[in-house]
DNA sequence: CCCTTTCTCGAAAGCGCTTACACTCAGTAA
DNA sequence: TTACTGAGTGTAAGCGCTTTCGAGAAAGGG
C-alpha cells in the first residue's frame, strides 16, 4: 500500500508524450481518455497502462478550451448578504451544491460581488469563459442580475423565486429552486393563532429581499384567514440579533396600553437570530417566553435547540436546495433545450418551547 | 443611464475579430489588453475604443492555457469537517479568502473532498491545471495532504500549523496562517483560575485536529503555571452542542463527591456550541452558570451574545485569517522563490456573563 | 550620408487538448 | 475478381490567447 511510483520528474506530461510512449497518435490517446469508440481493445489497454504508469492527468484547461466547456459552476454571492454568510445557510448551500457538482464532474467557483463593481463587471469577469453557468442566491425584489443573465444568454438557476411583478413569461422561463417561504410563515403564524395569541407580529427581513415578500404573504394569509388584519403588524430589519431585539422593543412600545402588559404577544421572526433578539427584549420587559408570549424563528440553526427556551422555528432543507440547484444548472448546461424547471421544497415547523398555549403558565 | 449598447449578436468576440476591426494584428491587441509597451499611444487608444465599444472580454481559458496560469485558488474542504461547515467559521473564511483573491484578480475554486476518494484522487482532479495553488483548512495531526502537496510541488498554504512531530525542516518550509490557539486556551483557563475556580476542565475538540492539540497545550500550561495538574481534566468530542452536553455530564459524574455539588467547576470549551451544551447540562444539574460555575467558549458565534447567560468566549479573527491565507498563497504563486511565511493571529478573550468570580452570587 | 539604436508592429509558433477527415486494411457481397 | 463496407488509426486544423522574432521606420551619432 502507499507504494506509489516515485516519479522524480514532476513535470506534467502531455498527451503527445503519452502518445509517443504508447507508440500511437494523440488522437488515439484522446479517444482512450474519453472512452470513445474506434480504438481496438489491445490498443486501448496498452494506452491505459501507460497512462496509469505515469499517473497522467489531462490538462483541464486545454480540454476546456477545445471543448468550450469549463465544467465550472459559478456561485454568485452578493456582498450585501452578510447574513447569509454568517450563517449555516451559506455553508449548507455550498455543501449541497458542491456535492452534486462534484458527483457530476463539475467544480464550484465562488464569485463574491464586491460593492464597487456593477453586476456587469462582476459577472462579466467571472464569465470570460470561466464558468459554464451560474447559480444566483439571495434574490432581490427587482433583481438587476436577472436581466443581465438573460441578456448574456448564460445558463443559470435562481435560488429563490422571482416575484410576479415581472412579466409572467419571465418567471416561467427560468430555472429556480426555493423553499416554501409562504407556507413556512403561514404555518408559523397559524401555530401562534392556534395557541391563542391575540397580538401577532412579523419581524421580517429587509423588504428588498424576495424572501421577505414571500414570508409576509404567508403571514398575512394566515391572519386574514382567521379574520384578523395584518395592518401595521409587520416590522422589518436585518436578519441579526440586534434587529430582532430593537424591533421587538418598538413593537412593545406600540402595543403598550393596548394589551395587558404585553401578555398574549406572538412573534414570527424571519431568522433565528432575530428570534433570539426578540426573546431577549421580551424577557427584559418582564415577559416569560413560552408562557406569556411566544416566538418562532426561521432556519433552525444549531443553537436554536440549545437556546433558552429552545426555539420553535421553521426549518428549510438548505442542503437539498443546493443539490437541486446544481442539478438544474447542470441539466440546463448539458441539455440547453430542456424546459426550465421550478422546484419548491417544503418547509417544516419545528415546535419547541418558545411557543406555548397562552393559558399555560410556566410549568 | 443604463442605456447600454444593445449588442444583439451575443456571440463572443475573439481577439482576432477585435484586431480586424481595429485594423491591427492580434499581437497588438494582446499588448493593449495587457498594458504592455511597444504600442504607440494612438494605436492603443484606437484599440481600446474598439474593445470598449464591443464590450470585449478576452477568453480566460485561452489566456490561462497560454500563460500556464489559471488565476484560480483552490480551497480544500475535508468532508469530515461538518463542524466547519455548519459554522460562521467557514463562511467567514471564504469571505476573507475571496475578498483578497478577487482584489488580486484571482478566483476561488471550492474542492470538497468526498469520503470515497483518496486525497490523491481528490486533489489530482482539482489539480489538472485547474488551480494555481491550494489552501488547506482543518489541519489534522498527521495530515496526509501535506506529503502529497509537497510531492506535487504545488504552491499551498495551510490554515493551522503543522505539529512539531514532523521534521522541523518541514514545519519551517511551509506557508501557514493560524490563530493563537495556545494563547486563547491559555487565557481562557487563566481567566477561570483568576475567578477562583477549583475544578477546571477542558472540553476539547476531536484529538485528530491539530487545533485540539494546540488548545490542550494552552490549557495545560495555564494549569501547570498555577501549580495544578491537568491530568484527567481533558475530555474530547465533536464541536457540537450534544458533545458539550454529554461530556459535561461525564465530567459531573466524575466530579461528584469530590467537590461540593459541582460548585466551583470551570469549563473551557473548544467551541461555542460545546459551551452551550455544557451550560445546558450544568443547569440541569442545578448549577447556576455565571455564579456557581463558569463556562467559556470558543469562536464568538453571533448567538453567543444572545445566549443565557451571554457567553464568555475566545474570538478568532477568521476573516483576517482568510485574507492572509489568500495573500500568502498569491505571493507564493507569483514569487515562487519567496521564503515561506508563518502568520499567527492573536485571539481575544471576550468576557461576558457565563464566567464570574465564584463567591459572587447571582445578582 | 551611413550606421546604430529605438520604437512599432505583424507573422507565426506555441499552450495541450479534441475531432473532422483521409487513409488502410480486413471482411463481405456481387 | 471487383466494389463496398466499416473498424482502427493518424494527420492536421482548430480552440483563443501570448510572445518571440524579425522587419521596417524613425531617430540619433559620427
Amino acid at each position: 500500500m502507499g507504494a506509489r511510483r516515485a516519479d522524480r520528474a514532476r513535470k506534467r506530461l502531455t498527451i503527445a508524450e503519452i502518445a509517443a510512449l504508447a507508440g500511437v497518435s494523440t488522437a488515439t490517446v484522446s479517444r482512450v481518455l474519453n472512452g470513445k469508440r474506434d480504438v481496438s481493445p489491445e490498443t486501448r489497454l496498452k494506452v491505459q497502462r501507460i497512462i496509469a504508469a505515469h499517473n497522467y492527468q489531462p490538462n483541464a484547461l486545454a480540454r476546456s478550451l477545445s471543448l468550450r466547456r469549463t465544467h465550472n459552476l459559478g456561485l454568485i454571492i452578493p456582498h450585501t448578504a452578510e447574513y447569509l454568510v454568517s450563517f449555516p445557510y451559506f455553508s449548507e448551500l455550498i455543501r449541497g451544491i458542491s456535492q452534486r457538482a462534484n458527483a457530476a464532474g463539475y467544480r464550484l467557483l465562488l464569485a463574491t460581488s464586491s460593492s464597487e463593481r456593477s453586476s456587469e463587471e462582476t459577472y462579466g469577469e467571472v464569465l470570460r469563459g470561466a464558468v459554464d453557468g451560474l447559480i444566483v442566491v439571495d434574490l432581490k425584489v427587482q433583481d438587476e442580475r436577472l436581466r443581465w443573465l438573460r441578456r448574456e444568454a448564460v445558463p443559470f438557476v435562481l435560488i429563490g423565486r422571482p416575484l410576479e411583478p415581472e412579466p409572467s413569461s419571465e418567471v416561467a422561463g427560468v430555472n429556480c429552486v426555493d423553499s416554501d417561504n409562504v407556507g413556512g410563515a403561514y404555518r408559523a403564524t397559524r401555530h401562534l393563532l392556534e395557541l391563542g395569541h391575540e397580538s401577532i407580529w412579523l419581524i421580517n427581513g429587509p423588504p428588498e429581499h424576495a424572501v421577505s415578500v414571500y414570508r409576509e404573504r404567508g403571514f398575512r394569509r394566515a391572519l386574514e384567514e382567521a379574520g384578523r388584519s395584518a395592518e401595521g403588524r409587520v416590522l422589518a430589519g436585518p436578519f441579526t440579533v440586534e434587529a430582532g431585539y430593537e424591533l421587538t422593543q418598538t413593537l412593545l412600545a406600540r402595543t403598550r396600553g393596548r394589551s395587558r402588559g404585553g401578555i398574549g404577544i406572538g412573534i414570527v421572526a424571519a431568522s433565528d437570530l432575530q428570534a433570539c433578539g426578540a426573546v431577549l427584549a421580551l424577557r427584559e420587559a418582564g415577559l416569560r417566553v413560552g408562557a406569556d408570549v411566544s416566538v418562532v424563528g426561521f432556519d433552525d440553526v444549531p443553537l436554536a435547540r440549545a437556546f433558552d427556551p429552545p426555539l420553535t422555528t421553521v426549518r428549510q432543507p438548505i442542503f437539498e436546495i443546493g443539490k437541486e440547484a446544481a442539478r438544474l444548472l447542470i441539466r440546463q448546461i448539458e441539455q440547453p433545450d430542456a424546459p426550465p424547471l421550478q422546484t419548491v421544497f417544503p418547509t417544516e415547523l419545528i415546535v419547541r418551547r418558545s411557543t406555548r398555549p397562552l393559558a399555560h403558565s410556566d410549568e
